[in-house]
DNA sequence: TCAAAAGTGTTAACTGTACACCCATGA
DNA sequence: TCATGGGTGTACAGTTAACACTTTTGA
């Protein structure tokens, strides 16, 4: 955590985390950095979430993403705050982690986390982009092994908010890229949410959608019959939202 | 905020605020707590949200719990972390503010917040408790005038969240005494949610739910049919959730 | 010609919604 | 006897869920 800034400009008991969620090749991954460390004379290497502490002249949310710009260089992403951690053990659970924050000179104090999650679209070739800082790794949610600190429980309770929020909020179209296939869109629900769906029924709930818009645009170079691409109109999102609220009852 | 105890043991950038509700007489209440200042020669009634500075030593939650005790003297009360707020001008939008900032001998470094909201049941004449602290106010939420910071804020998110789970998670129970009548039940959701409710399909609905139990008891003294007392059965929703989340599909 | 994913309708069960009257009580 | 809130059923509309085959393409 930030070392290269005068410390007196950071809160030192006040972190952010980010949970960068992404979707590629049918699996979900997400950020991780790696942190390399000298541990009883052998090197160990270890991953943690990205985050920095907050610094005393930002909002929370504009240190989340001042943490992604960093790290990927790009802006404009899906930010969402999700919960705070602060247990007072949370840094100092392990010998490795305890070992890692005298390595890097941490105060050891408690520090309380804000947590973020994100969503990125592995679009246009920007995952070059990703590759920005040596140590950023991008992995499959599933083969996620034992984090540093409690960022284990941090990427867990990130996954049930975006299962959560996947059902309630069209963040789907955050993690794919701006023309998807109904194939694609099937199968990110069916990622997420763990379990698989019935194909006929999902493309008849998609097709009452007034914000999912069917483009001219089809397939190629598939070995298979080429598929029909598709856009999220936010526009048209946000009126029929507007108008469910006005008339909700319970 | 804490200034009773020794200043190290704290955090100075980092507070828990607790928005708490409660139901009583078909309205829905908050605490709040009353400051006195003088401002400009004179003397201003001012109202916030409940909060302190957290301790090195404990959790958030632990943290919340105590402001609850104190302020209440109850414990083992429904209590959710919902939000952070941290915007670095949050205490010092208005000259009130800072001047209050200056009265308590606040350092006036920025404070983030953790934002928890509570609910708690005007039972068996418990309500008398809540007059521990002399300063402690019980206002219904709909006449909530400005307060102070950017405590309106959390408090219309709080909300926002009590909305949203009130339709997801079984906390109307919370808010009730153990016995309540269907009257009373329906009448608290219309009150959150701000609009009102079909009574006979309201009433089929909750007949429908295994954890809704029915008592022997009824009514007396009251100026119309007197009604039946029901009550919240934990194991029953527990079961209940259990085997919908097993079974559960898109 | 094969493998792989795209695309397509019907039926039955369930859930949500609209709606109006009588009942029991205390004042 | 009146005012107050308690208590009840039916019909229609909309939503969900189960289910199998044909199409198009590249290899």
């Amino acid at each position: 955590m930030a070392q290269k800034q005068l410390l007196k400009d950071f809160i030192p008991n006040l972190s952010v985390n980010c949970v960068v969620f992404g979707f590629e090749s049918g699996k979900l991954n997400v950020v991780l950095i790696e942190r390399k460390m000298h541990y009883w004379g052998k090197i160990y290497h270890d991953l943690e979430l990205p985050g920095e502490l907050v610094r005393r002249d930002e909002d929370l949310n504009s240190s989340a993403c001042r943490v992604l710009k960093e790290l990927t260089g790009l802006d404009n992403i899906y930010l969402k705050q999700f919960e705070a951690f602060g247990s007072p053990q949370r840094l100092k659970r392990r010998k490795r982690d305890l070992t890692w924050l005298k390595f890097v000179g941490h105060p050891e104090q408690t520090v309380v986390t804000i947590a973020y999650y994100s969503l990125i679209n592995i679009d246009q070739g920007k995952i070059s982009k990703y590759k920005l800082h040596p140590n950023v790794r991008w992995m499959q949610v599933s083969e996620v092994q034992e984090l540093a600190y409690d960022h284990n429980d941090i990427l867990t309770n990130a996954l049930a908010v975006l299962r959560a929020e996947l059902l309630l909020k069209p963040i789907a179209y955050e993690l794919l890229p701006k023309k998807f296939t109904l194939g694609q869109l099937q199968n990110l629900y069916e990622v997420i949410l763990g379990k698989s769906l019935d194909k006929r029924n999902f493309r008849k709930k998609i097709a009452k959608l007034p914000y999912i818009i069917p483009t001219a645009e089809i397939q190629a170079n598939v070995a298979h019959k080429p598929a029909q691409f598709y856009t999220f109109n936010n526009k048209a999102y946000a009126r029929m939202h507007k108008e469910a609220l006005e008339s909700a009852v319970v």
